[in-house]
Formats: structure tokens, C-alpha cells, sequence
DNA sequence: CAGTCTACCAAGCGCTTGCTTGGTTAGCAA
DNA sequence: TTGCTAACCAAGCAAGCGCTTGGTAGACTG
């Protein structure tokens, strides 16, 4: 670089208006976290990704933990709002069943898909309670799961208990961040669709988009 | 500690037959990894667990990332010798999925599950090259899923695509590490045949444990 | 019984890490 | 104009990291 962070930082309008710079910490830090992992990415790396120096972080935040705990904090809100919409939306259980897997997918694949990669794979690198706070933000998001296939078992949709089919769904949905493309051949709807012919049990599939 | 590592390690047979403290140190290294995390783990602490200094380490290993390697080489041979093992017993295809699907559970729980959920879920520590050798590594025990997949397919047991199949499983089946215990009242037998149930189309599931 | 080799210790090197401190600048309010 | 504050820089500290070096004790070999 021929040109310093700070000479960088003169070019901007200084001191943006409300905490616009906290923003651009908060997605750099997801997308960072994602890209490389919570410890291997340096609060250097993070600084120089917004155009300020180390230090200047701690301004925003107390510690590189604290960052990583409003990464998913506001994602698992983000993610709360997504599944309650995609919850109240449908009417049948099984349009709502789809409806619910898509949603979680495109978290997992839309513009949210930093911080929800992280929130999924990266709750280990919290100390102990910063893990417990997390886990149970995240236990209101598993209420919408299990209150949807409890409902879904009622109405014989799914023969499986609930609460291990959301587990496992969970594993499925998740993992797919790792081999998934949302720019390849197969859609989104479509990569929904192969997820509820997994869940459901007639032929009865939502076979709404593609 | 009142004793030092070095008097500690007096107390045992010095120079131990073969390589047994290489082993020592993978099984070490297999535990420590799952708990805390590569990046987290330091050779410091892996030293410790097996009683030896720091330094030492590296006349067994040329780095720390060689033992991350090794570890996840060591169990992927394993992986494939148990699950080619399932794969060739059952005669049925859907006894052959349900063995395939119980093989994966065991070494995801068993004594095996350190170097496993290692594999599984830490390749991302390793430096872009290692990650390819793994990688390649693997496909030979996705071949073999991939087989039985098809053949299922084939068969009409299975009505989705084997590759997406394949993916939504390993999630499903990977996941279970964070959640499932198997000291607990589910046993690893009715988990798998929830997997299965899952899967398979009719009710023709096999219900063979529990 | 000398020579060799393996497995280790003891010490520490160079580097990176998260984070702190003290000072500076731009913008705003009175 | 002055005073205050938010946002940042510049410098660096203490701790921890992976790894190296030089040496040595004990077991094995001819």
C-alpha cells in the first residue's frame, strides 16, 4: 500500500454519522469470521478491512469476543424475524413446512450468509457464557421448528419425533453452506424441494417453484 | 503440578517400543481438537497430555498442521475400512443403507468419534494443499455412499437426487456430534433408524434394533 | 565396551496476538 | 470562540505462539 489507513481514512467524511463504522465492523467481522475463522482472523485483519488501525477497534468494542457475540446476536434476530415470517405466512402446514425450509436456506445462502455461516458453525470459539447467552437466543428460533413439526406430526405429515427430525435437519440444512452454489445449477426452490421430499412422507411435496 | 513432566516421564519405560508415543500423541492431539479446536489447542497442552516438553513434539512431527494431518489421514482409512465393511455385508439394499447409515452413527459416537468429528468438521485449519489431500482422501468413502445411493436409487427406495442425498445426510449425520449423546435414552440404533425413516420412501424401513 | 541412535529436556528465538495508553483531529453546541 | 466529545492514530506492552538448537540419558548393536 502506498497510502496509509489513516491518509485512507482523511479521504472519507470523518466521523460518519451514528455508529455507520460499528456497521462495517460487524459485516467485515462476518465475513471474515466465515472466510477464515473466528481465530484465525487477527483484529488487524478486521481493522484494515474497514481502513482503520487496530486500536481504533476497541473504540467500538471492548474485546475481539464481544464482536463475535453481535455478530450472531444480530443475526439470530435476523433469523428469528426471517423463520417468524416464513411461519405466519402459509396456510397448510405443509406450504408452511416449504416455506420454513427456504427461508432457513436462504438464510444460509442469501445476504445474511455470513453471520448466519458463523452463528451455525462458530458458537465454540465463545467463552462458556457467552455460549449459554447465545444458545438460548437461538432455542426461541428452534421454538418455530417445533412448534411447525409438531403440528406437521399431528396431521401424520412426519412419523419421526420432532425434535430429533429438526436436529437433523438443522445438520442438513447447514451443512449444505459447504458444497451448496447458489449460482449453480440447482435453484434454491429446487434445493428446498429435495429437503422436504427428505422430510415429509407421501408424495404430497410442495412443488411450488423451480 | 509438584512433579515435572521430565520426572514424570522417568517414572514410565523410557525409549517405549515402536512409535506407541507417536500414537499417544495423535490420540491426544484427536481429543484435544474436538474439545477446544485446532487454533486453540496449543502443542504446549498437547505435550502436556502426553507428558513431554513442548519441543519434543516436533521430533515426532515437522509441524503442528502435520499432526492435524496425520490425525485426519489415520481416520479416514479407518472410516473406509468400516464402512466398506457394512457396505459388503448386507444383502438387501435397504439392510445395506441402514448398515451404511449405523456404520457412520458408530464412528461419529464410538471410540473413534475424537478423529472423526475432527475430520469432519476442522479440515477448514489446514493450509489450502493439505485441505486438497484430504478432500481427495474422502471422496473414496463418498464413492461408497454414492454407490449405495445409486443403487437405492435405482431400486426405486429412494426418489431424490444421491449426490444431494449424500450431502443433506452428512450434515444430518455430522451434526449429531453436537447434540446427540449416547449415554443418554436414545440409543444409536433407534437413531439411525430415524435417519433411515428419513430417507427411505414407504414404510418399509428397516427395524431391525431397539 | 565403544559407537550409534532414539527420545527427550532446557532454553529461548522471532513473531504475532489481543489489547492499552496518550495524544490528536474533526465536528458540533453553547 | 471556546469547550466537549466521538473517532481515530501511533506506539508499544505482555503474553503466548510454533518451532529451533544443542546437549544428554538410556537402550541397542557390533
Amino acid at each position: 500500500m502506498s497510502v496509509s489507513a489513516y491518509e485512507l481514512s482523511l479521504q472519507m467524511t470523518r466521523t460518519p454519522r451514528l455508529d455507520d463504522r460499528r456497521e462495517r465492523l460487524l459485516d467485515a467481522a462476518a465475513r471474515l469470521f466465515r472466510e477464515h475463522g473466528y481465530e484465525r482472523t487477527s483484529v488487524r485483519q478486521l481493522a484494515e478491512a474497514v481502513g482503520i488501525l487496530s486500536g481504533s477497534v476497541f473504540h467500538h468494542f471492548s474485546s475481539k469476543e464481544e464482536i463475535l457475540l453481535e455478530v450472531m446476536r444480530s443475526t439470530i434476530e435476523r433469523m428469528i424475524a426471517r423463520l417468524r415470517e416464513a411461519s405466519d405466512s402459509g396456510a397448510a402446514i405443509e406450504e408452511k413446512l416449504f416455506n420454513l425450509i427456504r427461508a432457513e436456506l436462504e438464510l444460509l445462502h442469501g445476504p445474511t450468509r455470513d453471520g448466519v455461516a458463523v452463528t451455525f458453525f462458530q458458537w465454540h470459539s465463545l467463552g462458556q457464557d457467552n455460549q449459554r447467552s447465545i444458545l438460548s437466543m437461538r432455542e426461541d428460533y428452534e421454538k418455530i421448528w417445533l412448534n411447525a413439526l409438531e403440528q406437521a406430526r399431528k396431521q401424520g405429515l412426519i412419523d419421526t419425533d420432532p425434535f430429533v427430525t429438526r436436529r437433523l435437519l438443522t445438520g442438513a440444512n447447514g451443512w449444505t453452506i459447504y458444497w451448496y452454489k447458489a449460482d449453480g445449477p440447482l435453484g434454491l426452490d429446487a434445493l428446498a424441494s429435495q429437503v422436504c421430499q427428505l422430510m415429509l412422507k407421501p408424495a404430497s411435496v410442495a412443488e411450488s417453484g423451480v
